[in-house]
DNA sequence: GCAGGTATTGTAATGTTATAACATATCTAC
DNA sequence: GTAGATATGTTATAACATTACAATACCTGC
């Protein structure tokens, strides 16, 4: 089932997956799932909304768990360049990723409705940029593909 | 020549053309290119690179046509909106518009060597992006479509 | 177990990007 | 020339991000 976030689904599921597909990668990887790295991923994971640095930093604070914005910034980093999270770009926030795998380019569909942020994994788009970017001799080493509009359920009710 | 911005071309006919077509646009459709929002383009014209808003400001600035962000700003948000100019989402920046016509959705590669940028006015990344969304449900708004990378010069170089 | 190096966290200060809000001026249409 | 719309001037503040350095935790070899 190709989630992209904006289906019904068994959240809790998709949250407990997540968490432990993550604890395994990072014993795997010998990457350190410190607490508050693990506990921003798992507030990331609470839904499929993006958030600031700043909203992680507040939860942080409220938890004794850090009180400035490198550590939110330490961790977000961290998630973000093993994988575990995306930063989309267009919102200057973070999502938690919902494609498992490694490394990988992902598409972003971002809901002005709801605010929701679906990934998908590989995509026509990111096969069309490398070519693009191939014809015109540009060595691409990381891309932003990104959707701003309305999910299905936003849309039905022509908000 | 599809200029995307990174081959050799005669940057002041690059310009002159850019502008001309501008004021061309601004008289047929009724858009007041005001001195400060002018100013801006050419601005931006100067070189294929990405300008953050404060960089327009200072310059600005130092030349007595508005000292505080918001001049900056809304003069970007214009050209932006109109199609002049377009917003780097990774860079937080601003690049002059290559394409020329009206309405589109191009892709960016963003040279981390020389921090030029150059513009695809319609890719085969934006058609993938469409299918993608559509097959998931979701309705498109604004898209942004952005590689980071090293242009065919500096490629070359190995920088 | 303990020294020494590496990775992580704590904290203060600061830098950068962007907007809200409201006053004033300019343009356009009638 | 007056009214309404558009654009600019200005203050203040919000939102996002990094630098720099100190302290601690952790690993690893001995
Ligand atoms: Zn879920
Ligand atoms: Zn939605
Ligand atoms: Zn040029
Ligand atoms: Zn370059």
């Amino acid at each position: 089932m190709s989630a992209h976030g904006f289906e019904r689904h068994d959240h809790k599921r998709c949250v407990a997956t997540a968490l432990a597909e993550a604890e395994a990668r990072a014993t795997a990887e010998g990457l350190r799932l410190t607490p508050v790295r693990r506990r921003v991923l798992e507030l990331l994971l609470e839904d499929h909304r993006a958030q600031g640095a700043y909203d992680i930093l507040a939860r942080l604070q409220a938890e004794g768990l850090g009180a400035q914005p490198p550590v939110a910034y330490r961790a977000l980093d961290f998630l973000t360049k093993n994988g575990f999270a995306h930063r989309i770009e267009r919102l200057n926030a973070y999502v938690a990723c919902t494609e498992g795998a490694g490394e990988h380019a992902p598409m972003f569909m971002i809901c002005k409705g709801c605010e929701r942020v679906g990934e998908i994994g590989e995509t026509a788009a990111g096969a069309g940029l490398k070519a693009e970017a191939a014809a015109a001799g540009f060595a691409v080493e990381r891309q932003v593909i990104e959707a701003e509009g309305l999910c299905p359920d936003c849309a039905g009710t022509g908000a």
